[in-house]
DNA sequence: AAATGTGAAGTTGTTCACAGCT
DNA sequence: AGCTGTGAACAACTTCACATTT
């Protein structure tokens, strides 16, 4: 949901993804829940904890202990019967399979309200991601504070993703604007976007794209509200 | 998901949820995906748009029509064949099922750079949802402009929560003081609450809860750019 | 005893294929 | 002809039950 909600989109059944079927495709729910799992060891690991069994990491993560060990079963074995996982251990072989030891630039497009505290915003730092650069349609529109990141007009889009080897983007811009600034960034070359503009922008089948709608997860959790 | 992300409570099986099973229950995603058909025919409207294909309604979703089709079975049959959607009826229809007609007040926890951007974002207003107010454990902090709303200190939510008949709630807060004001909202009597911090925080049963976790939409995004 | 690992069963969600209106 | 509506097939995901290891 969001974000969640927020979704994914479309995909092809038994899709052409699986190319090449290498290393036995982690479902595309596992990898979620795997980067939920990561951030609990984060913690763990921050207080000195250094085993965990399934049931307590599970419950950390809001999932059942039974889904996290089979989550884990795609990665392979690592835990002591008897015992649990090695916090430290465990920690490093998500990495490994999520694949975020490198850090990732993103550039940040829209820098409204929302874009303004994204850029803010801490939150993934930590993570391996680190927005590099801002865009807006009017650079110069004043802003609260100090922005942490250098702020250019759309024109130069191209130009800087392609110099910083830039592969993602969030899109924070209005709804109205969004699907031509999407366009300009599958332009530049762009593989990934996070849309949190209300509409849905289309975009080519090479380029994986997430939804966060906040309208959209209240209403859906409203009704879930029971009365 | 989320969003997403994010996402939701883990939900048990064949769940005491279906209670009575009134109305041959909706399910959990068709459930989202029509609050995003509804968003959609919103904009078919006010361009004065009156009747929609299920073909063209999807493309601007990002589903499938047949998926569409589906979903709309469970509000019943308003298609005419041949022909498409009544954008209006149909819109209608969605709004009575998803129960947001009337206007749901919610309050926002933690007024930082995030909790401030989600204030100001008018996002939510058109879609019946309002911040009626907010709270922060440092209420004379500084802060950039004026906030929409008024702004109290923690422990006056119990009181407003229930004067204003309020059920829902946006927890913006760090990680670390997450789980204790999640505490506080649920000894509020709120039922709904959509999570912004990078944890997981524990609720009982009846609350129900949707995280929306930035680093996590970031970090899935970039397992499914293709190299 | 205490925990993991996993095949099999069960549940939910998606797509197909085509019947049925207009 | 064109488009909706839907049972049935298919695929993805979750949970169970229990064998297995420490």
């Amino acid at each position: 949901m969001p974000s969640g909600a927020c979704r994914h989109r479309p995909v092809p059944y038994l899709g052409a993804a699986l190319k090449k079927a290498t290393k036995t495709e982690i479902p595309r729910k596992t990898v979620y829940r795997l980067s939920l799992y990561l951030r609990c060891l984060q913690r763990l690991k921050s207080n000195q904890i250094t085993t965990v069994s399934s049931e307590a990491l599970a419950r950390a993560a809001g999932v059942k202990p039974t889904q996290l060990r089979k989550d884990l079963t795609y990665l392979g074995q690592f835990g002591t019967r008897g015992l649990g996982y090695d916090v430290d251990q465990l920690a490093r072989m998500i990495t490994a399979h999520l694949g975020t030891n490198r850090l990732q630039p993103v550039v940040l497009v829209g820098v409204g309200n929302l874009g303004s505290a994204l850029v803010q915003y801490q939150g993934f730092g930590p993570e391996g991601f680190e927005i590099v650069a801002a865009f807006d349609q009017d650079p110069e529109r004043q802003r609260g504070g100090e922005l942490r990141v250098p702020l250019y007009p759309m024109s130069r889009l191209p130009e800087i993703t392609s110099r910083l080897g830039v592969r993602m983007a969030i899109l924070a811009v209005p709804a109205a604007a969004a699907q031509e600034v999407a366009n300009a960034l599958v332009g530049a070359g762009i593989l990934g976007i996070l849309n949190f503009a209300p509409i849905v922008p289309a975009v080519p089948e090479h380029v994986a794209l997430s939804n966060v709608n906040l309208a959209i997860e209240l209403e859906n959790l409203s009704y879930f509200l029971q009365d």
